[in-house]
DNA sequence: CTATCTGCAAAGCCTTTGCAACTGA
DNA sequence: TCAGTTGCAAAGGCTTTGCAGATAG
């Protein structure tokens, strides 16, 4: 679905005006960051090529501070605010995703078109696991549409103890008798 | 379920220790916060009643700044802290649970049995309409179940637009053309 | 050439905490 | 009595921003 082709919106992070491609972004993110870029009249910069890089092999779920760090093993010149930046960036134009999974810091993943949107967060270890549900979407679309809503994200999180978690707990319940 | 049923567990609010009544807190966020308080061995005070009482009649999807702000104007002597202290208690305890609808502060909901846990928001006007779905919750715990997962608790959050903000919409669209 | 972008440090915002005085059970 | 609670102010932690210099297109 493509809303408002040829208008322009408020990026907030570089106060500057940038186009709407395709406000859903279906099949959008598949594309690489440069060419979003380009679409939406950014620069592309080494830095942001990098941070994109380090970002896209080291796998998702990853804080801010976990991919300066990284980034800044091989580019020790990259400054925080210029990754941060750069996530925000990416989950203004929807080539990635911003999550909270229950802690103050937010997590990021790339978005790739209708793949892993769910997940399963271990309150034990703190292993997180993607999954995807057709007939849990179709549900939402449903509720969404009886309420007169019309969807454009959404998030689905759940919280409990993974089997190794769930083996600890029950150990220490025995010996707790 | 019941888990550890003598056990202590750490409150990290006031630095001690309460007694595990009911991990899952099945029927248990019926009861009144203050027999809650009892049964764990906290203190019943006249700030936390004011900030419950309140809490009540306002409504869900507080925040704290809001709480705060509607119980300073019965109680100018409650302090933020004391609010904050006691928003945390309510979550830590389970009667109350805390949500990040995509903003940056937290806001919270009293946490009644089986009711009211998944949301649709308005990205438009910030309207939070609440739903339930057995047919969606039966789904969740099948793919737990096959990940091997124990399900404490979970989040569904619909983000899009409201019948309302979606008219608005169009209209800009068609301004624009 | 100039609209963007970067890096730094400073500021912001929400949340938590140290502490002395107070209070419920 | 005394563990638990409160209010204040100060500190924390994550995120954003102002600005001068650098850079992509």
């Amino acid at each position: 679905m493509i809303i408002c082709l040829t208008a322009k919106i408020h990026c907030s992070i570089l106060k500057m005006k940038f186009k709407i491609i395709n406000r859903h972004m279906e099949k959008y993110s598949d594309l690489p960051f440069r060419q979003i870029l380009k679409e939406r009249g950014f620069k592309s910069t080494r830095q942001r090529d990098e941070i994109v890089r380090v970002f896209m092999e080291s796998g998702s779920h990853l804080t801010v501070d976990e991919l300066y760090r990284q980034v800044r093993q091989k580019n020790p010149g990259i400054g925080y605010a210029t990754v941060y930046r750069t996530l925000r960036l990416m989950a203004e134009t929807g080539w990635a995703s911003s999550r909270q999974f229950g802690e103050r810091t937010a997590r990021f993943e790339h978005r790739a078109e209708g793949e892993h949107h769910d997940h399963l967060i271990c309150l034990g270890c703190g292993k997180i696991v993607e999954f995807e549900s057709d007939r849990i979407e179709e549900l939402q679309g449903r509720i969404a549409r009886q309420q007169g809503f019309q969807i454009f994200d959404h998030k689905l999180e759940l919280y409990g103890h993974c089997s190794t978690c769930t083996s600890k707990k029950d150990y220490a319940r025995e010996k707790k008798g």
